[in-house]
DNA sequence: GTATTTGCAAAGTGTTTGCAGAATA
DNA sequence: TATTCTGCAAACACTTTGCAAATAC
């Protein structure tokens, strides 16, 4: 493992996740770049996500598609969240009773290098106070 | 919503699901099925994986990869896992603690209509105690 | 007889990769 | 100068879809 080099692109990546704060998916970022001007590649935002990632700096999640969602990690703590499916509000959970209950299985099933990913979706109480047609989409 | 018809395909789809208990990918159940000598679509695999995912027959994972897992649900409610990194096996784990935080959460966040996925991995204590140059592969 | 389901091949999605040139240390 | 990084276009893996023929009800 070799400590990575800096680059403009890596720079402006890491930025704008940080700024955003909310989950973004590597289209996403890539077409927000472009809007602000930058010349960046979509590999290299793929790459650069990728990289990010390895360190521990962002949080990522999967959407039913299957695309994946990356949100910049304040802390050291990986977090979990709650999401509104209607509008992608998303809230920080605290999930420390989870974070032991999976310790208690890991020790009791004999397994190591526990992982884990909880996702949360549901509808926020601002899309579920809309009229039903709007949330039939 | 309509019934579904039945149909020789989805039948045996179905039956080799339950059978098998354990996760497999539409591909690698196509693959199964085609070894058994039935004439089979990869396509109506998709489909009919879709329609028994809707109907609650199944339980569902994602693979790092991004391909999906499904596996035949036996009761009425979901369930959660436990699986190896290595060796692919999984337990069933009893989640009662995630359903009732997740519960709590929603009442607390105001949501309506609330989902969680649960996903678990590690390596079981069989594939740990191998010596290190397996377990770099 | 009518509506649903199937198989096929083509298209779609998000992501990864090989390579030559550009940039960093 | 020796690596590492970038952009491009092509390749990838998995999944979905349009349509005509086959099947279930």
């Amino acid at each position: 493992v070799r400590t990575p080099r800096r680059s403009n692109q890596r720079t402006r990546i890491a930025d704008e996740l940080a700024r955003l704060d909310t989950f973004i998916s590597a289209q996403g970022l890539h077409f927000r770049l472009r809007l602000a001007g930058e010349q960046i590649s979509l590999s290299t935002v793929y790459r650069t996500l990728h990289l990010l990632a390895d360190l521990g700096r962002l949080d990522c999640v999967r959407e039913p598609g299957g695309e994946r969602l990356y949100r910049h990690r304040p802390g050291s703590q990986h977090r979990h969240y709650l999401t509104c499916r209607h509008c992608g509000l998303t809230l920080v959970v605290d999930a420390t009773v989870i974070e032991e209950w999976a310790e208690q299985l890991r020790i009791v099933a004999g397994f190591a290098h526990l992982e884990h990913a909880v996702e949360l979706s549901g509808v926020c109480g601002e899309c579920g106070s809309e009229t039903p047609e709007q949330s039939l989409k």
